[in-house]
DNA sequence: AGATGTGAAGCGGTTCACAGCT
DNA sequence: AGCTGTGAACCGCTTCACATCT
């Protein structure tokens, strides 16, 4: 379930302030839903509360975190250091900028969860040897290579919309079976293949949207 | 309508690639949906589409941009619409400048469509005065004035997520009514405040909770 | 013929409300 | 008494299927 990183966060946060034991109520106001929906939610795991008395934070947190498989290290490889963004490829105009992909290898985020960044890689030959957050950038045709050596199975493209769907496939090619995608595009994989999408333009415009109706039921 | 923006991008898309006329199965096709769910979609905006032969890209286009933002500066949105499908220009505010706050300022996908980062703040003092992306960095404090002066209605919170709430309230404070949340936290603002979150390494938790299935199900 | 627009059925997730346990 | 766990009602979005128009 999708919520299970929320619930996990929650119950870190109300770990971290001294709490031990926390009802669904509690819970749920921490995670942002409501307790019949938490209730449910964590029912399908098993049953690990009290009636009567509520969850114990810490072995719900354990278990939540073993059904998720955040108790091992997860190897990630991200794709597309410069460039993110621009609708077509326009070199010039990107190069020294800072970026998405750049942001992303030093997101800290990453690591305190359990994800290990092992690789950069970018098809511009110019970022090849420059290091970020302590990795070399290396070129998209060690892909393969790097898939295999550290038995890789998520992957990050951060590429240009143009480049994205290339991208997918030859991380599907290399043995990735899950990836997370902020380019603005639909990927075409199979469907044993789990593809997350981010798509942050997209969520200002929703916002934008919001605005424009205040203004104009405002005026009605 | 959450989908708009989508629809909005795959119609620029095939714009591009030269398509004048595509039917609600090429659209969906382009923008991941089903067609049934594409006309349904559309049919709330009004009747833009001719039976038996499809939708008119740029005339669909046209609509759609009006829907999301453009009631007002009606010179701009004819000669914006041809380029990008912005119809105004919305001024945001990013509180934050870690490596997160620092590649949204960079990120070009924003400034393609009509959203102008007008101020950079960040509590950090050591920031102040430092230029990012074009735009010095000031102190959190200057919210108000900026907000004041440039009509800013879209605030970004790229901060950790023990300052988010704060950052939110005084954002609130200030008039903004439009938030995105990057911090992994929920926020607490009053229904006339439309909120929403991003969060980048719940993306990769859920993908490497796929993966976590697989191993176990191939173990079975 | 061919594609839109749309009532109606279907479906999955959410909420209710309470039985059952501590 | 209090809180969990869960069947059942509910609700909104999705999908179907077809009447309708060019």
């Amino acid at each position: 379930m999708a919520r299970l990183p929320v619930y996990l966060r929650a119950l870190t946060t109300l770990s971290e302030t001294g709490t031990t034991v926390c009802s669904s109520e509690d819970l749920a106001a921490a995670a942002g839903v409501n307790s019949a929906k938490l209730r449910k939610d964590l029912s399908y795991l098993g049953s690990y509360g009290t009636r009567g008395v509520g969850y114990d934070v810490e072995y719900l947190r354990y278990q939540i975190a073993r059904e998720m498989g955040a108790t091992r290290d997860w190897p990630v490889v991200i794709v597309g250091i410069g460039k993110m963004g621009a609708t077509r490829d326009w070199p010039v105009v990107i190069v020294g900028i800072g970026n998405l992909g750049h942001a992303l290898a030093n997101y800290s985020g990453f690591r305190s969860r359990g994800f290990r960044v092992v690789a950069l890689l970018d098809a511009d030959g110019q970022r090849h040897g420059e290091v970020v957050a302590g990795v070399v950038v290396r070129p998209f045709s060690d892909l393969g290579a790097i898939v295999r050596e550290h038995g890789v199975a998520i992957g990050v493209i951060a590429t240009p919309a143009a480049s994205a769907q290339d991208v997918a496939d030859q991380m599907v090619e290399a043995g990735i079976s899950s990836i997370l995608n902020f380019a603005p595009t639909v990927l075409n994989v199979g469907d044993d293949i789990a593809v997350s999408k981010v798509d942050l333009s997209k969520e200002l415009q929703v916002l934008a949207y919001h605005e424009q109706r205040k203004a104009t039921q405002e005026t009605a």
